[in-house]
DNA sequence: CATGAATGAGCTTTCATTCAT
DNA sequence: CATGAATGAAAGCTCATTCAT
């Protein structure tokens, strides 16, 4: 494997530990072996390497997501259940960049930190007209807001990289599909 | 107004600003007028700074839980009702410290950690607790797992504090109608 | 003798011998005995060392410089000599610093580059208010052109930090007693 | 062009810019186009770079003295009237590696410094060489001090890198002119 | 109670240089 | 001839912390 994705990787793992301030360069590429010369040949700063992260994150989101939105198989529920799934999944698959990716965006420029709201956004907004057209299709009830409904299910499937342990007793399946159904139906008897 | 507590409420706003690795004892002082020695007069240490934040905010939370639990006039849908809207509005009322809570917990050090983390999670079982009764005492649905309903109701609230403006459009008395609303009954026609 | 003036004369001295750029602060606080948390606890930055030292001649050089021109006892002959002999002297009083001033001027950022032009300029002016006012006098020659004069005669005083040593064979008394004389009368036989 | 020969040029222009310490090797190859192994093929070092720059300057200085001087046709007042025209017109002829060339030596090894010195010494004892031989031939007066008259003028006419554009109102032409006129005559009315 | 001087460890970053290809 | 990857030493600077007064 390369270096530079060694250096990403093992960046990775050590701000989703330690936190981005709290890791320096030379946490990084004593871990590799390399030296600080070889970290500063591919990145022009620490913070472009966050940028970095960041945006390879949200553009995998976005790129899965699009597949979910233009699947016309499926119903809006299954897309709704799709997309809740990619976010709990993502978990497992890239657990470390997820933590980060939620945590350490302060940490970027201001002009780093548009251009990845603006991607974030996107996908809000994707997920949102997800709510609205299964509204207009009758498969969720007419008197929701979707823009609050749409932070909601956001807010749950995220904070659970605050404490969902992909390897614990709860599988992620398991999770998404008792998240659906509390969301769909409600809790109330 | 003494000055302990003007560098509490002053480091919130900073910490909360511009992150807590970001900001300095000198930032801190300087907004203050006053020196570096007056702050180490009354903390041991940064980290102390930050725990005693983070302390306060979580027992003032849980005393209101408390209240709330404690409570025998209220049925169970409107005990989580008021710990909904008591999340929520922390941000009204406190907004500051509710994000610096809820970001720069890495930055204790392990036992300040631990003794946080326990904290947090009582307030979680307490909650956990109320969802538990109200399926017992068949307010709630019979097959829910309270342990993962609980989270979930913690990410829609908590994830809030990522984007809701109690300045904005939407009031918080709004946004806690329509996440319980959402919440009771489901999103599916 | 207090830190922040040993500071700026021990700069002075290394600037001077090894140039700005190669002066490390860590050479000037060696030095001197003391750590580089106490020279950023007197400086801003090495830039801002840099620029008080530049400041601190010129301002001294005006001072001078306009005690000499409201000397209402002096022709403008007299006056123009004992300019001559400001600079000169300069040398032997304050030589390092001379050196530093006409070297280094280009290591300060923009902003202090153009004050301390500006302040450079006034005494270049200075001088040749002195030329204009033995013009009109009769005490020079009516056909001269001022400005280019003042040029010739600063390059003259100025060049010398380049190579005249105060302690060597041609004392500074007899150095500025025979650029006058050349100057008033001319090479030509 | 061969690329050695552009590699120098565009030193010259950025060492002129910002100085020799503040242009790097990268700043050098990155505005030709080309890499850090061409340079360094080229060029064993930095420093080697700056002392082909310092050689060939005052070779060629020399060279066009040597002209001058061995010219029998000029009398000594007109050798001294081009030497002066020499150092002047080479502004505008090769503006920037005249002020590289008074700035910069101090960033040479101290044995390529005694090099350039012991030839800029060469030029120095040529020019007073011409002042003494027109003493004794009557063209200057017998008085003069010949060492010190030469710094002089050469002050006058390096100095002028310092501050003479020749794209400005003045003319190389009429400096030289001005100030061969005043070193002549004087300014003594 | 509060100050201001001083510390020292660590930080991000730069850069001349080397070298296998 | 030329490249691109890698080095390592050093640079400027920050900052939590200490302590005599």
């Amino acid at each position: 494997m390369n270096v530079k994705k060694k250096i990403v990787e093992q960046s990775i793992q050590l701000f989703e530990m330690k936190g981005f301030s709290e890791t320096s360069i030379q946490d990084i590429v004593e871990a590799l072996g390399v030296t600080k010369g070889t970290f500063y040949y591919y990145f022009d700063s620490k913070e472009q390497l966050l940028k970095d992260i960041h945006l390879t994150y949200i553009d995998d989101l976005l790129k899965l997501q699009e597949q979910i939105i233009g699947n016309s198989d499926m119903n809006y529920k299954t897309k709704l259940f799709e997309t809740v799934k990619l976010l709990i999944t993502q978990i497992k698959v890239t657990g470390r960049p997820a933590r980060v990716f939620h945590r350490e965006m302060m940490h970027l420029k201001p002009e780093s930190v548009s251009m990845v709201k603006q991607k974030r956004k996107m996908f809000r907004l994707n997920m949102q007209k997800i709510i609205e057209s299964g509204i207009e299709s009758g498969e969720f009830r007419k008197d929701l807001r979707a823009d609050l409904v749409t932070f909601a299910i956001l807010g749950m499937c995220n904070w659970s990289y605050n404490w969902f342990d992909p390897n614990g007793p709860v599988t992620d399946e398991e999770l998404v599909k008792t998240y659906m159904e509390t969301l769909l139906n409600g809790i109330s008897s």
